[in-house]
DNA sequence: TCTCCGCGATGAAACGATTCATCGCGAGAC
DNA sequence: GTCTCGCGATGAATCGTTTCATCGCGGAGA
């Protein structure tokens, strides 16, 4: 491989001279400039980005740390976000924290020493944080925060507005006509979690609803866990006729419960997800649930970096981005008569 | 950030003697080991792996580039390429080639610079690749393909048996009773595509039944093309009574248009797909489908840049993984009068 | 003719690690 | 007492780039 070096001697010139001529700087008008530039294109010659990241301090990457790729809301964002990098110059390692804070702190304290432009994480449940990610804003990194916000955090971040969408997909079923509306959460040791149970609690009370203690149901986001909290909840005495789940793998969990217990959506009950996956249109019925666009969460958090970097954006960005509902078949009015249309099958 | 300059004046040694201890070789056994770990725990010091990468050139990076880590089926491998290279102290860095054959060469061309220790590669469909790579073999890198292989590729590769998991798929139809059997293709330019192709024909001709022409549908892996291929073969006047679809995606755009045309799902036609994603359960019916472990695509081909850097495994792997049919409930018997359960619904 | 100025080009230093030839020293052999 | 040997530790060189103080030269002004 061609180095700096070589392209000096072929050219006739000096090793910084060539650097000069890389880094178009205005000082190489003279008919050196050409004959540096043949040099490289005889040589074949790419500038190594280590020798370039020893000396500046600084490499073109941008490190994102998700829960879980296979989590099917974060390619999307990662997407997102590899696009804006990329087409920027910029480029994006991936790295999966397996939402555990021990994983999450060795890949934020070790990417470190590989001095990228900039960090994008969306944290694991529990991560806090700041500890490790202090380092990085001291030596001029950028660090962006996705989907969801650790309390303390005062630097940029980017994220969908929660609360607004589970307000807005409960009080769609609100609208319907449904009273005994129940939920089940994701973990409450996260940020997006909790905010969207707190846009399902408000909502409920701007109707004057009550929520019985059962009608909350906290899970984790997956289908296996949003499965078996539905299960929970049409046993109830007194079931909901709907049932707004904390995301769409929930959704998909519920789904399966309620065909399980002989039940029809949505004529026995009716059910709002969140994410609007791709998947929640091949479902039966195809899943009314809340977008959050996920790929501009990853675009906008990659473009906060490339801007910082470039010195533009010096204030801080607290983007919240307004998810919209996205109603299709899994909502419909409650029953006639509340819970008599049809008793759950017992298993 | 401290520096082995640092931790030498800090423990009173030479910059090389921190070196020997980090790298643990054993001329380092006097008292002066113990107080260079000391200092190093007292700086919290993190050694630079750009500093290291520069000089040893070589990195713990493995690239890895997929054509759209949206498309479900990869966050599996990608997930599986991670956890492995985790383990062993490597990390993952994510390119989306976008299928595009250009941007495919710029990341293998421009990520060369860094060094990495191994490259792992899902083709973009065009793909012949081998220009760019051969200069990461001279650099004594490692290559390995996965999933498709680019047919002049004498390396490591790890693809799943996509013949064998399309002729299982095939004589589990015939089975059945089928005898008019269609199918939905992945592009042809793709090797995976033309062996699913392959293993389905060898599978009809095996049972000596006839392809008519118009029973080959190409087309791409993803749903909406799915849908609109499904609707070609839906309208012809001697429809199929099952569809190989070559991929979960297109499977789904096809179970999307059954329903528009007022047909049931296995009862009119059954379905087969390939992938086994995680969607496949939640659709309704759920998918008979090809099982093709993505996970342990990913991690067997991350392994196999773990070993050759260690310097075992010399010999070139060829890893064929074998997939498993997944038989749920979109496949049945063909309807007893073939072609005359009912008419398609016209659009 | 001399001085000064500015444009282009120069090349040594620096970034942070690893490597390897070398050195000092104490012990053992004669 | 001298020589040799080997163990531990040393530190200069190196990887490929950027940066910046400096230099040479030619033209303009006095």
């Amino acid at each position: 491989m061609a180095t700096v070096k070589q392209i000096a001697e072929v050219a006739g010139v000096s090793i910084g001279t060539v650097s000069n001529v890389l880094n178009n700087l205005p000082t190489v008008r003279g008919p050196a400039r050409q004959r540096v530039l043949d040099a490289i294109e005889e040589l074949g010659y790419q500038p190594s980005l280590l020798g370039r990241a020893l000396r500046k301090d600084k490499t073109n990457m941008i490190v994102m740390i998700v829960p879980d790729i296979t989590n099917p809301f974060f390619p999307g964002a990662v997407r997102g976000a590899e696009d804006i990098a990329f087409q920027n110059g910029f480029r994006l390692v991936l790295c999966n924290s397996d939402n555990n804070i021990a994983k999450e702190a060795t890949y934020i304290r070790e990417m470190h020493t590989y001095r990228p432009a900039g960090l994008i994480i969306v944290p694991a449940d529990l991560s806090k944080g700041t500890d490790e990610v202090k380092a990085y804003l001291k030596a001029g990194a950028v660090v962006v925060y996705v989907d969801r916000v650790p309390t303390k955090w005062k630097g940029d971040y980017v994220t969908s507005d929660h609360e607004k969408g589970a307000y807005a997909a409960t009080k769609h079923l609100i609208n319907l006509g449904h009273r005994q509306i129940a939920t089940i959460t994701g973990p409450l040791t996260g940020t997006s979690a909790v905010a969207r149970l707190e846009g399902f609690q408000k909502a409920m009370q701007s109707s004057k609803l009550k929520i019985p203690k059962e009608f909350i149901q906290e899970s984790v986001f997956n289908k296996a866990a949003g499965h078996e909290r539905a299960l929970t909840l049409l046993r109830l005495p007194k079931r909901p006729t709907a049932i707004f789940a904390a995301n769409d793998l929930i959704a998909f969990g519920v789904l399966a419960a309620i065909r399980e217990c002989g039940l029809h959506c949505p004529e026995d009950l009716s059910l709002v997800g969140f994410d609007n996956l791709d998947d929640s249109d091949a479902t039966l019925p195809t899943l009314t649930t809340v977008d959050q666009f996920a790929y501009q969460l990853g675009a906008q958090a990659a473009q906060a970096v490339v801007d910082r970097v470039r010195g533009n954006g010096a204030d801080t960005r607290h983007i919240l981005l307004a998810p919209e509902l996205r109603i299709k078949e899994s909502t419909a009015p409650p029953p006639a008569k509340l819970n008599s249309a049809k008793p759950a099958r017992k298993l």
